[in-house]
DNA sequence: TTGACTCCCATAATATCCCATGATATTCCA
DNA sequence: TGGAATATCATGGGATATTATGGGAGTCAA
């Protein structure tokens, strides 16, 4: 997976690189599942997957606090579903332009199971960030196959 | 999933954002039911799916107990069945006007097989609230997909 | 008549489809 | 192996379809 850096044209659309693309196709569904992040600048994405994951948990928390019901809907609300045509592009809603501050550029991090969506800029800054700095650390301790996706997005 | 901001017209009509449409004409009927939410100052709404799982745990209950009619009654007398024109538009009773205390915009939130619709200046403070409360709760939730969203931040 | 509602049409904005192109990567074969 | 043929990919842009919204005209009831 690794990470690509993409156009956004001018009418808003972004290709989404090949490779992802097909893991994406692999899970079954042509498209895309994109939030804000909840820590940082950035959308997060993944396919089928990861979406089935994320509703299992919110089932499993709902036995548990009537409050995260509200935290589901809130979340969600901002959960899009986009199928890409048939070249590969979506048009990111503009709720994701704001929450990522994107122009021109968008970077594609592969993390495993998901991916993020990046201002190329605010990336790099976040890279100098001492959580990434733990994550390099991590590779020295276990490479593991998260860890390499994560450095190659660091090369 | 998703959510989308529509207007109300001078005639106090709304259209009902399209991929709603498609679902809720999926599920046979071309329009939606609505009703006010017991939780919120929003309106609840879905298709023929919604209406009919709402039936059978009510006549399931019925079952058990003796006044029959109070609850049925409670569920269902601020329900409307509203067909959408063939632009994809209602016009809200005023109780929902009300209820949700809507003017001049309605935010459309998805929820799976359900939806809301808010004034988005409440949703949006709705939507703040529950991170907040999520995020104070984290510790007593559990595993969930809050900690994927916050794990960058613990680590 | 007035007011509420529906049907119908117009329009602007947006999204989607479809094709072209240049760049890069991959394959193939002498 | 080297280099031409081919395929894949990101990107641009024209044409078309869809969508949200405004507003006119007709219907019905009070």
């Amino acid at each position: 997976m690794s990470s690509a850096v993409n156009k956004i044209d001018s009418k808003g659309r972004v290709s989404i690189p090949a490779p992802f693309r097909s893991v994406l196709e692999f899970q079954g569904y042509p498209g895309v599942y994109l939030f804000p992040s909840f820590t940082s600048n950035a959308i997060d994405g993944g396919g089928q997957d990861l979406i089935d994951q994320i509703s299992l948990s919110v089932e499993k928390m709902q036995l548990f606090a009537e409050e995260t019901d509200a935290l589901s809907t809130a979340l969600f609300s901002d959960t899009y579903s986009l199928s890409y045509d048939q070249d590969g592009r979506i048009s990111l809603p503009e709720i994701f332009i704001e929450h990522a501050n994107l122009s021109e550029r968008v970077i594609f991090v592969g993390q495993g199971r998901k991916f993020q969506m990046w201002n190329p800029e605010n990336f790099d800054e976040f890279k100098r960030d001492s959580k990434i700095k733990a994550l390099e650390h991590r590779n020295l301790i276990g490479p593991s196959h998260i860890d390499n996706f994560n450095k190659e997005a660091l090369d």
